[in-house]
DNA sequence: GCAATTACCCAGTAATTTGCTCGGATAAAA
DNA sequence: TTTTATCCGAGCAAATTACTGGGTAATTGC
């Protein structure tokens, strides 16, 4: 498993079509404005996205990408795996000096580590993270009404 | 969170050094030749461990380095935020434009996320992991054992 | 004392990855 | 047919990764 900013980018810019996708396609152009990313960059990173089918593009007017799939069907591994590219586990290849126990014994030590790195990000998915959100924001919103009443600003809050 | 194949080189040299340093310290010349790391790079990496109180050095003939605490005290988040300079999460730090609530919300999303496999590779030490490799020997021997005697290669296993 | 061995330190640098600019081509809506 | 958007690819600056090679400092065994 790999987690570098690319892979947070990705995510980043699937949270925003996800959140923003429910009325219509979202364009590239409005992610790049959101997030923060070049045009380009982003280009690149929906070109892999596609091909794994985690996004689905419409051209011309009023086109823009739609999530592949529901969003309860996408994970964070998923996404991430798609642009990192999945440079396989180092599974000693080549080094023929790891057949004896021992040397070898840290690389699937790693591999293991590796493994529930990657189940547990195959456990949460966009959806999860936007409810999430969600619910957050009620709270938030739950505890400003709250203090907003002890300190008798409003009566009732809004 | 990031992970990095530098944060993977980090982890697999602790796991070395908690698995061989049972009886003495373990010398970079040791870890670069297991691990397939170059060995000033391995200087590199241990210095920032260093500077963490992750690992202790002892110069001279017979020297090495020893874990800084017990394995049980170590977890996997400590080392790779010891090599990966924990660059802060992307608070929407100086863009503005993060004020209003839709834009910056995926930010906070991947924050929390962010800080979720943090917790995750919190809870996993050093120690749990050479347990955990300690069973899966034993389960393999096991398997093994079984085998053969099923087989009737050696009537009791070895 | 002296040589060997190790950690420690630092400057430079090749290779890779990241993220971007630019210039286009294709598809669809207006 | 113009505009809007995805698609596509070459090229490039910056950062990061990983290594080479120069040393110094502490410790051991002789």
């Amino acid at each position: 498993m790999r987690l570098s900013t690319k892979g947070r980018y990705a995510v980043t810019a699937m949270l925003d079509l996800a959140l923003n996708g429910t009325d219509g396609p979202v364009t590239l152009a409005d992610i790049s404005e959101n997030q923060g990313i070049s045009l380009s960059y982003l280009e690149q990173l929906f070109a892999a996205l596609r091909s794994k089918g985690l996004v689905r593009g419409v051209r011309g007017p009023g086109g823009g990408y739609y999530l592949g799939r529901e969003s309860d069907e996408i994970s964070i591994a998923d996404i991430i795996c798609a642009v990192d590219e999945w440079v396989e586990f180092t599974r000693c290849k080549g080094r023929q000096n790891c057949q004896d126990g021992q040397r070898c014994l840290t690389h699937s030590l790693w591999d293991d580590l590796s493994q529930q790195i990657f189940i547990f990000l195959s456990d949460i998915t966009l959806h999860d993270l936007v409810e999430r959100g969600e619910q957050r924001e009620a709270e938030r919103k739950e505890k400003r009404a709250a203090a907003a009443q002890i300190l008798g600003l409003k009566g009732r809050a809004a």
